[in-house]
DNA sequence: GTGGAGCTTCCACCCGGCTGGAAGGTCAAG
DNA sequence: CTTGACCTTCCAGCCGGGTGGAAGCTCCAC
């Protein structure tokens, strides 16, 4: 198949396939005489991991380095479960920061609220914003 | 004073300072007839405001349109409150999608580790993400 | 033979928030 | 007079994951 179906079955752009491709995400296909890429089956399992694992939360070069292992001819699960692993860690890692932002910027609304509106005068600060200063 | 001690002051680099003015958030300051910028106290005010609001979560745009309703004479406190509360929202849905990404990812890394590394061969994929696939 | 859908390449640009470096001017101390 | 810290400008690049568009093929149906 050409590269508008590969894209149509796998719901990708054809412009993301030949981006996967300059980077090395996908090998480069066969061509034909008139310069067509030309892809398999196996490039729709291709893509479709791709997008999966992406899905999962890898990112492009980590799908990579997964698909560089396999290629090499090697057991990639406990390096992609390492890799899903990290990722678990950076998830929780971004949700305690998020909570912790979340509770500061909340109690800078509510000790906002609090303040007239009116007394708000300086052209080079908010009282909004003060707010924040003693909070941190 | 020169930018070096401004943006020492503010913990900030010069380059930075440079930055923000190019992008219109810091008023372009006085010059020395030799060139340099030269700031007063209000701009080391306004330099803190700016990380200050920063440091809530604001982006730069959104400081700006702060600064410029302070400086067409507006009372910006409600403006700044929109602001925030609508970053309180976005975090709010942050946190919901994150905590959602991360039970289906944890999920299937629990499928996962039930899984026999052997049997991982084909070179398109891993059965670590093809354990995605029936879950979403 | 012609219209248009689909393909090719390449180059540039988007988001945000800077950062690095080159080439050069200025200023105070030693 | 020189050294070196500080300043100036401008240009370029970083991160990730693409998207947009121009100029030019190719293929198929009508």
């Amino acid at each position: 198949m050409r590269i508008g179906e590969l894209g149509e079955r796998c719901g990708v752009s054809t412009k993301t396939i030949r981006y996967y491709e300059s980077i090395g995400l996908l090998a480069s296909p066969a061509r034909t005489p008139s310069g067509y890429r030309e892809y398999d089956d196996a490039a729709v399992e291709r893509l479709t991991f791709v997008r999966d694992a992406q899905a999962t939360g890898l990112t492009l070069g980590e799908v990579a380095s997964v698909l560089e292992l396999k290629g090499s001819g090697e057991v990639a699960c406990r390096h992609t479960m390492a890799l899903v692993e990290g990722h678990l860690a950076e998830i929780d890692a971004q949700i305690a920061h998020l909570i912790a932002a979340r509770a500061e910027l909340a109690a800078l609304a509510d000790r906002a609220r609090s303040l007239d509106p009116a007394s708000c005068t300086d052209p080079n600060r908010c009282q909004v914003i003060d707010a924040a200063r003693f909070s941190a």
